[in-house]
DNA sequence: TTGATTGCAAAGCCTTTGCAGTTCT
DNA sequence: AGAACTGCAAAGGCTTTGCAATCAA
């Protein structure tokens, strides 16, 4: 199902803009609002922040991107096609690092037994200190 | 070790204002920034927001308060003397749910293990949706 | 044509910062 | 006196919103 189907499905519209921002996201892997607009505006002149936010808005709400807050300031999104992973965020470094869902998978299966609770493991992140850090 | 040797031990100075903003995150349990200004007016006026968020950042600092972020805007805060806990958020329904860490022992361990992650779990935070939700 | 979409500018949250007055030691 | 602390007001990030012009279908 590509982006204009689903686009107009909705009523919505296939604009540049917004295939120019769902590009930015996928290629980056992960981008800030601000990061994708710096990627679209070297493709296109004159696109607006304001466009990007709602862009990323509505491509959240059709579940094409997602995102996480790997650090205190802006969120960071990427493609819902990538595949899923949990980020590990060091607090003493900064690092990130991307490990795959089977390292949580036992703690999804228990929150869905214990608590019916569904965790959206795409958006999990845990916080620490990595390796370097904590020793 | 109580606040004001903590405090004094690094030069710091015991002050009403940080008595009370640690007492609010305490009595609160969780408390957005705003609260806890809140509930300190309730009992001294004239205090302003930026001694608050002076203050907690003070108080996370000598490690007496934590904080999560368990929606889009201000974090919450807890006091570190609280029992340590992991928070499921329910993204439909806003529900706020505490679990025991021991939930999330086995990731912690097999972060450990095979990352040398060392995992803060008390700032650990579960988005996805709750057994209403998702049903 | 007509309703969706955009750019622009202004406004809004949440948070930080500079500074001068005040309080503690 | 000297340093820490506070309130106040202004500024700073990040994000949202109102509106008129523009564009997709």
């Amino acid at each position: 199902m590509d982006l204009q189907e689903r686009l107009r499905s909705r009523g919505y519209r296939l604009t540049p803009q917004r295939q120019l921002v769902l590009e930015a996201v996928t290629e980056l892997g992960h981008a800030t609002p601000e990061e994708a607009l710096a990627w679209v505006r070297e493709r296109a002149s004159g696109v607006n922040v304001s466009t990007v936010y709602r862009t990323l808005e509505l491509l959240e709400e059709l579940s094409l991107v997602k995102h996480t807050h790997l650090s205190h300031g802006a969120p960071t999104y990427h493609a819902a096609a990538a595949p899923e992973h949990v980020h590990l965020v060091c607090r003493t470094c900064g690092d990130i690092r991307e490990v795959e869902p089977s390292a949580v998978a036992p703690l999804v299966e228990m929150l869905a037994a214990t608590h019916g609770f569904a965790a959206d493991v795409g958006h999990l992140t845990v916080f620490g200190d990595c390796e370097r850090c904590s020793s």
